[in-house]
RNA sequence: GGACGGGUAGCGAAGUCUGGCUAAACGCGGCGGACUGUAAAUCCGCUCCUUCGGGUUCGGUGGUUCGAAUCCACUCCCGUCCA
């Protein structure tokens, strides 16, 4: 009886509680929506097209509230857009977009499924599908008849998506997307039971149409759902998600464990609170103290730590986020010599590296032709004297050191330090 | 094809009339340093190469001159207007 209740208390809440996350930009029906969701477990989706072989942290913002649904009892799918991907979603795009090739779709959604299976699939309480599946088995004849003739084209136009593009203009076929992400729904409804689907704000139009296309088909007391998640801005008004080396992706061949927890480390103190509400699991209570600790002890950046933390754990495991702390404390104290060797090639994966022989030679000579760090001797002199560059973790200011590569790390590396943070790894042959 | 305007360091932009004092003002960017919270802001230094003697630069080539980014000729690009 008591695991009852609060079962029940937690499936009353999950709406609150992704508002309280400030998660929800639009939804349809919120009366409706809240009632279905505190007598039964739904089932709701969210789908993303394999752009690409790997997502990003911008993609992981709606299957952060998918787990929370389903931390709440419901039941989550994800849909890989393995179809609609093979069309290409005009929303968010200025112009048309150039088609992948099928080779490409199938090599991405493979990867994209995997890393999926990998965050979210583990325990089997979710469940990963692929539009491909059924979308690929209509034929264009049953498309018009079936659903073709259900929607309306003045109707079509006016989603903001399209009229958007009709000054620069839209192909047909991604003009027929809304048609394809409205099958999708009408046949998870149909078949899973699903009721709700949630998407980035620039979803609405294409959610809206799945849903009146339920409505037509299923008649209009059909229960079906659609919210939409803000567009994340940073304080600063840039685009969330994007570092000067370009995205932050989940592949750790992309972005290392280290690169990742070093993100979320560094977000401003206006952002993360935000982002510790949108991206960690934590409680109100653990969210609303380190929210206080912002305020009132900023220079502890405890919430920053926290949700690095949270986040690198989730995606990439606990071991990383022990390594990644280890990289942390040795490049940002500049104490390198207690990192091993895996940490140094993980800690220096995107760092610019070079390959020299092992004879010793005169640091600026070294620094310049061998190892091409410095531009010229000019320059190299002059960081040199100027106390900027540190071998090994040492700092080095006469012009006349010898540098011995082998005097360190097993003869296998050089870490050069130029300034504070600006690091060379140096692999000894 | 014709008439103007313009091409100067990573970018922007002075200097050209009145040749030398100009490796070339100034701003931005970049790189160091101080401060700091691996933040923001601010401040300071450096920013063609160099064996520190010097060397090579102002779209290109050739010329005038003791001396040219600056004057002359030709030439190649770019912008605007006219055909």
């Amino acid at each position: 009886m008591g695991a009852f209740l609060s079962l029940r208390r937690i499936l009353l809440t999950i709406l609150d509680e992704l508002k309280w996350r400030g998660a929800i930009n639009q939804q349809t029906d919120e009366a409706g929506l809240s009632e279905l969701v505190k007598d039964k477990s739904v089932g709701l989706y969210v789908g993303i097209d394999p752009t690409g072989d790997s997502m990003h942290i911008g993609h992981l913002i709606p299957f952060m509230i998918l787990k929370r649904f389903q931390l709440a009892g419901h039941r989550p799918y994800i849909v890989i857009g393995g179809g609609t991907g093979s069309i290409g979603d005009p929303s968010g795009k200025k112009s048309e977009r150039v088609l992948q090739t099928m080779d490409q779709v199938h090599h991405n959604e493979a990867a994209i499924t995997a890393q999926m299976e990998h965050l979210f699939g583990q325990d089997g309480s979710f469940r990963i599908v692929n539009n491909y599946d059924w979308l690929s088995k209509i034929s264009l004849l049953s498309f018009l008849r079936d659903y073709g003739k259900l929607f309306n084209v003045n109707n079509m136009l006016s989603k903001e998506v399209v009229a958007s593009r009709l000054e620069v203009g839209i192909s047909f076929t991604e003009f027929t997307y809304q048609i394809l992400q409205s099958v999708d729904f009408l046949h998870l409804y149909q078949k899973e039971d699903v009721q709700l689907q949630i998407g980035g704000a620039d979803q609405w139009g294409n959610i809206t149409a799945g849903i009146d296309l339920i409505h037509k088909i299923e008649g209009p007391d059909a229960k079906a759902f659609g919210l939409t998640i803000p567009l994340m801005l940073k304080a600063d008004g840039t685009k969330f998600g994007k570092t000067a080396g370009g995205a932050v992706w989940l592949d750790a061949n992309k972005t290392t464990p280290y690169e990742f927890y070093q993100f979320w480390f560094n977000q401003d103190d206006r952002d993360v609170v935000k982002y510790l509400k949108y991206f960690t699991f934590l409680s109100q209570d653990e969210i609303n103290d380190l929210a206080e600790k912002v305020a009132s002890e900023p220079e502890k950046r405890e919430a920053q730590k926290r949700l690095a933390e949270e986040v690198t754990e989730f995606v990439h495991g606990k071991q990383a986020v022990v390594e990644a702390e280890n990289i942390s404390k040795a490049l940002f104290s500049g104490d390198v010599s207690a990192l091993s060797a895996s940490e140094i090639e993980q800690g220096f994966k995107n760092m610019p590296s070079v390959e020299v022989s092992a004879e010793k030679r005169n640091i600026v000579e070294w620094l310049v032709d061998v190892t091409s760090i410095e531009s010229s001797r000019r320059q190299a002199r002059e960081d040199i004297s100027n106390g900027a560059i540190r071998i090994n973790g040492e700092k080095v200011t006469d012009v006349e050191a010898q540098i011995d590569p082998n005097a360190h790390f097993e003869g296998k590396f050089v870490i050069v330090r130029r300034g504070k943070k600006r690091y060379f790894l140096v692999r000894v042959k």
